[in-house]
DNA sequence: TATTAGTGTTAGTTTAAATTAATTAGGAGT
DNA sequence: ACTCCTAATTAATTTAAACTAACACTAATA
């Protein structure tokens, strides 16, 4: 008989659930800087919700909400069960429009994650359960991401292609989804989930790998490479 | 080389100027009170925005922006190139939402209308491109009312159900689509867009109509007759 | 130890969009 | 002409979410 007030999320404060489950998944630790800095990345409003003060009191209205905790010393922030929740539907969503574009619209992978990041907030439970049925449930984002809801959990062999030796052969695991240019050259190259490659050279001096994937050779620098993720084979 | 600010419009300003263009389809002059009703019926924050003193507010800034005039005597509504130009992208996006969850997701009918109104703000024109293209260019919605930008225009010889004569036939042209109630009635007895039917009896007395749709019978008030626009065979 | 860089917060404004309550303008009826 | 109703406006608040500018705390470093 739980009484609970579900006071649809703005638009602002999805977005906010969003960028700290995105931050969290990455394995790093959220303040508000972080925060701040990834939020930048969002398509929408350009750049809008990145001062420190914005993020700051959106903070302050999560946390009275009960959606976060903020640890008094070290600012550390981190979700509430209810906050974990709501992060879940929203990137449920946002991973679902990703895969709804590309799959029945066929938009380009690089401004999948763009389109969705405007659907995400546009999708009813209702709608979204339509749309699971007609995607038939899909585990994956495009990029290679866990939908959650589903019960995918990330390979625990999955290591950053960095860090994989010279001459070993690989599985993509999942690739950075919000660099469009970046993108672009990936999927050029068959740098994509599901795509087998091996790595031909990483210079630690030149700080620069080489790699080959389906007779695509591509080239980039240390940064890129640790944040695709791969399989060592 | 002109230097068309094109600002992104606000989720309200698209509302505004989409039940603007609905008044004006059914005929009607748009004045305050009007909108404001109008405005209840949709189905975005559960009737907000619905006080006069907020209408009248938003038509101020509407006007601002160059998307209404307003007639000072008698406060009659109009829209300016700009606004019928921006009530055609949302109505086009509106609809062919409507579509898009119909045809594709299995959404029913009498869900459409409003799962709709959620997403057609979060259309880009590159998605609506996209979109058009999956869905075969769409001429009219699963309502019936033309898809602006295709060259469909609305049947000349169409008439009120409410206005046909007892024993003839029809075809039924377009029907209303923001009663979810009706709508369920409607979708059960197959009145929808491009079913034929003949009309059984029209009661001037007791205000009332039936007619048979594919062998299934309805009956109804004078008020939903008039909803109901049907061509004459 | 004193300075500086990095992180957050406070304070004060702004804008869009809504509200209620009170007030005015126009037209119809007696 | 006066009254009344409807339609619309004005005024004053409210809320969410953003901003800038200034201040404060912490930690590293010279």
């Amino acid at each position: 008989m739980s009484k609970i007030k579900q006071a649809r999320l703005s638009m602002a404060m999805e977005n906010y659930l969003l960028s700290i489950f995105r931050i969290q998944e990455e394995g790093e630790t959220v303040t508000i800087t972080q925060l701040a800095e990834h939020l930048k990345t969002l398509p929408e409003g350009e750049g809008l919700g990145t001062s420190l003060p914005s993020v700051s009191g959106m903070l302050r209205r999560m946390q009275k909400e009960g959606f976060i905790d903020i640890e008094s010393k070290k600012k550390i922030i981190t979700f509430t069960r209810s906050g974990i929740a709501n992060a879940e539907i929203i990137v449920r969503k946002h991973r679902l429009a990703e895969r709804l574009v590309v799959d029945l619209f066929g938009v380009e992978l690089y401004r999948a994650h763009t389109e969705a990041h405007l659907l995400e907030h546009a999708i009813s439970p209702y709608l979204e359960n339509k749309v699971l049925a007609k995607l038939g449930n899909p585990s994956i984002s495009p990029y290679g991401f866990p939908i959650p809801g589903s019960n995918y959990v990330i390979n625990k062999k999955a290591i950053r292609l960095s860090e994989l030796d010279s001459g070993l052969n690989f599985l993509i695991d999942r690739i950075p989804e919000d660099d469009e240019s970046l993108l672009k050259y990936l999927v050029e190259n068959n740098v994509v989930p599901g795509q087998s490659g091996i790595l031909k050279d990483i210079n630690k001096s030149t700080k620069t790998i080489s790699i080959n994937c389906s007779s695509k050779e591509s080239f980039f620098g240390f940064e890129v490479g640790t944040l695709i993720w791969v399989i060592p084979a």
